[in-house]
DNA sequence: ATGATATCTAAATAATCGTTTAGAAAAAAG
DNA sequence: CTTTTTTCTAAACGATTATTTAGATATCAT
């Protein structure tokens, strides 16, 4: 069987997740990682192949842990406008939030990256899909328990409410006056209310 | 005298925005501007002094020539919700949008870098403050013309537009689908409406 | 035309980038 | 214990990074 890995790969992910959100993807070096990370080079790219594969494993790793707690919610059966208002208030809390200074690592990569795909793997274009359908999918079903306006457009709603969610994430990210930040989820509550029945 | 300067210094300062829009900062090597600027090495140091310097500089233009193109408006003392209306419905447009593939320099900036600062100078902080101050000074004038519920607070609306625009910027600059920006745009006006007198 | 001054070209700088290699160390299988 | 397999350490790889230097070239003032 040979000699045993000194490292847990869930661990190693961990760790690079933290790195890659503070810094991006480009202003992450191999050295950093080594050093972060508490593993040697060799390693390190015998478990992930190179700093992309390592990238698109902690975006996937992300994607399953971070947004899944966040939106997963959302996408359940069950959920309504308590489950949106809940996720608002969520980040609303801007230094309490665990995306103060660090925002969320989808949004900054899409913002790195822009329009580039650079693994092919598609996170990015999936993120925005799967934010924007979990908003969707909470505002459908209030609207079939009649708890929304008929006025009210489900779709053109969830496009905001993604909207104002990626925003809170760049004012997270940069550390934005703590009241702009509160405001911003404080309306968006607040128009919650509004589209009521 | 010596010799005369082949390049002009607002060119090349346009060129410089261009590319670190697309790239980011840590994505645009000297290789590239020179390439991109069209003007030799030596020129570009002797010019900027620094790759941070030219940086620097394209801020300062992009908030003198950009943010002041989108936002100057808001800003006039005769401003209120037309006006913000139309710069929501400007940055709606999605694919006609300049920002399409490309967002905003400085909000990408304050993504990239976080809450780091790298220059000292401050542009991140005082973007947020313009972008926000900006939609506040429109909301108060229109609250003073009686055109706004007495309901509203404007601070808080403030941060929620700043948010709404935010947030569209981030999918205007990884291509997000365009029905998703659309409706970000559509709902953020009906919003505009909704809290009239 | 001449001398001074400034910018040009082009090569080279040291440092860091992501990645690989060679050999030592460790642990399983026989 | 010996062999085999795997991971480890540590050094090195070539390429690219931002920046600088030396010398040629051009334009001014005289």
């Amino acid at each position: 069987m040979g000699r045993r890995k000194s490292y847990d790969r869930a661990v190693l992910l961990g760790k690079a997740m933290e790195v890659f959100r503070d810094h991006g993807f480009a202003g992450t070096s191999a050295e950093m990682l080594v050093e972060e990370l508490g593993v040697n080079r060799f390693s390190l790219y015998a478990e992930f192949g190179s700093k992309q594969g390592l990238f698109d494993a902690v975006l996937q790793r992300y994607d399953d842990e971070v947004v899944e707690r966040n939106f997963g919610p959302l996408e359940e059966p069950g959920a309504g406008v308590d489950e949106i208002r809940a996720l608002l208030e969520f980040f609303g809390s801007a230094r309490k939030s665990p995306a103060w200074g660090r925002g969320c690592l989808l949004c900054n990569t899409a913002v790195e990256f822009g329009p580039e795909d650079p693994s092919g793997a598609g996170f990015i274009q999936r993120y925005f899909d799967r934010v924007s359908a979990s908003f969707l999918s909470a505002l459908e079903n209030a609207r079939n328990r009649g708890e929304l306006s008929h006025a009210v457009n489900p779709e053109k709603e969830a496009g905001f409410f993604t909207a104002a969610v990626l925003g809170m994430f760049v004012m997270l990210r940069a550390k934005a006056p703590v009241s702009v930040i509160q405001g911003a989820a404080q309306v968006a509550i607040e128009h919650l209310k509004a589209i009521r029945a």
